[in-house]
DNA sequence: CAATAAACTTTACGCGCGCAAAGATAATTA
DNA sequence: TAATTATCTTTGCGCGCGTAAAGTTTATTG
């Protein structure tokens, strides 16, 4: 070998002794040509390494095997993750997952809307920014492309997989109240339907246990939760602004930034005595186990809500059928408890 | 607008009044045609919301406008920080980011380099996994493909831009052993010459202040840092096994573990009075701020560093130019010290 | 204003492959 | 063995665009 170059399927057909079209046959799906050709050709292929040219396999297929892929901020481990999963199940199903990151920024996720829309997808997995997204923009695209949304409740797309925020807010506003001092709320302006979810799930289930609601929103709109929570929270620390010893963050990056603001601010944080306050989280990110003390939170069922939308996803985009009504999923959370709260 | 069905270039083309080469001009290099020309077509832009078919217009490009980007590990900030910046470099220059990840799989990597192959890309950027990389693999990639490598130096590319591991860890050494009892190293089994050669410079600048170098490995190679740190960090402690007071962690994602280890064994970090111990870092992890307490660590220069490759690497993509010797920058660290060491 | 240069239009080809149709060959069944 | 079916080969078109060449218009210069 080595000295003929196999450029094209042509080449690679001559040099294997099949015919290109079956050869093209067998790109497509390896299953759809007679065992002794695929060995043949699998044979050929190790021989001389070649594959298809995706831009022109891509221009001419009537619909590509692309799965775009947008979460926005691929900083934040939890989407990392999730891009991760998504990743490993369109590869294992013969597609081709495009990753684009929003990076927190409206601009971004309209660029990757365009930028994927061109790559004529089959079908499209996206958790949108939220408050910043250009809704219509995803409308549009999602018009065009199978959608399916996840983790940020947008109304767009033909369903939406996510976590039950009310269900898994209720049940840490009720641990935290069975336990010690009922929480107030912190958090950051929200970004997305989650966060105000979350927001009305705890209000609700603080009403419902005879408590009144406290709400501590800080800063603006942004993804640095971490940074919030740590410059917040020492400045409401000593201020003495928090009005409970018990704190639950609108999510798990806030926390956090909390812990370390307490940490930093000389208050023990836990349950047991000498403790002055409790902190608890949301979505069992990542880093909740490795915080100090390990963060009580409510989980995300990570992989239900990855499983789900690749599945929803390629019932769409093998079906072709555009359901006549938006399906939501909504998986439970579980009690994460740790030892902060 | 709205019935017209703007489609192909032609379609555009016609739409806007102007010749498809001279649009086909434009999409290359807006600034290659006149300026009224221009305008015409950005107006008709706007109207028609036109985009080309990225599969077609790469697919007769002699070179294309991809850049593929391979990062061992998305989860971990460190590399979606630096794929962030990259992303955004290579979206201002006029090129088309694509993104991998190898997930810390051997198997993933060479997939990452394989879809890279067929999608003919201008240039990569690639931080190989390590140990575990197929490096035969990357060098015949490399070979076709303008290559540099970042973080990871394995000896393949056009050129490498890292940190200065000799440099940056006898700064740490230098500054512990001066401020306090000379620091053990704590590392996992080295995934990647950055491990090793950390190892090796703890060691040269503890033998050249008149220490006895002292190694604590835990461990397979793996990249859950964070839980090696934390499980085997706690039974160090629990067992007494850390043979001095003050430890220097391979990387921050080990000493997050570590520490989150010695908070769970009651173990005060810092450098005060009624600490227990100290825990260094290296690399100024995005979490390192909001560790408790705040760790204290050696930066790595992330965005000199992609500025740095990416730089190279388009000087290598434009002029076209093999250079006869492999270059290799180094950036300094930073001293950044915070109150756990 | 004419002369030159720059930018444009028209025309045409080719990239590497998907895909369809018709005929040839191989595998399966009766 | 003949008939049926599955799979293959041959042939050829077209996808949407890059790009080249030749001719035409527009802008710049003297």
């Amino acid at each position: 070998m080595g000295e003929q170059k196999i450029q094209t399927m042509e080449d690679f057909a001559v040099a294997s002794g099949i015919s290109r079209p079956t050869v093209s046959k067998f790109f497509n799906d390896p299953d759809s040509v007679r065992s002794t050709t695929r060995e043949r050709i699998e044979l050929a292929l190790k021989k001389f390494n070649y594959t298809p040219n995706l831009f022109a396999v891509n221009q001419n297929r009537r619909k590509t095997k692309n799965i775009g892929v947008i979460v926005p901020y691929l900083a934040d481990p939890f989407f990392a993750e999730m891009a991760r999963m998504i990743e490993r199940r369109c590869i294992d199903a013969g597609y081709w997952p495009i990753l684009f990151s929003s990076h927190g920024q409206r601009q971004m996720e309209i660029k990757a809307l365009e930028t994927l829309r061109s790559l004529k997808p089959a079908g499209a997995l996206i958790a949108p920014l939220g408050r910043a997204s250009d809704l219509e923009a995803i409308g549009k695209f999602a018009e065009d492309v199978p959608t399916v949304a996840f983790d940020s409740n947008q109304d767009i797309g033909e369903a939406f997989v996510g976590s039950n925020n009310f269900q898994s807010v209720s049940l840490i506003v009720d641990y935290l109240c069975r336990t010690g001092e009922h929480p107030c709320f912190f958090e950051t302006a929200p970004v997305n339907p989650n966060a105000t979810k979350r927001r009305a799930a705890y209000v609700e289930a603080m009403e419902s246990l005879g408590h009144t609601p406290e709400i501590i929103r800080v800063g603006g709109q942004s993804w640095d939760f971490e940074q919030m929570g740590l410059s917040e929270g020492k400045r409401l620390i000593a201020e003495r602004k928090l009005p409970t010893n018990t704190v639950l963050c609108s999510n798990d990056r806030i926390a956090i930034g909390l812990l370390a603001a307490a940490y930093q601010m000389g208050l023990r944080v836990g349950q047991g005595p000498g403790c002055a306050m409790r902190i608890a989280g949301h979505d069992d990110h990542p880093w909740a186990q490795f915080t100090c003390p390990p963060l009580t939170t409510v989980s995300q069922d990570y992989s239900a809500i990855v499983d789900s939308s690749i599945e929803k996803l390629f019932e769409i985009v093998t079906t072709g059928a555009k359901s006549e009504s938006r399906e939501e999923t909504l998986f439970d959370g579980k009690l994460v408890l740790r030892s902060s709260a």
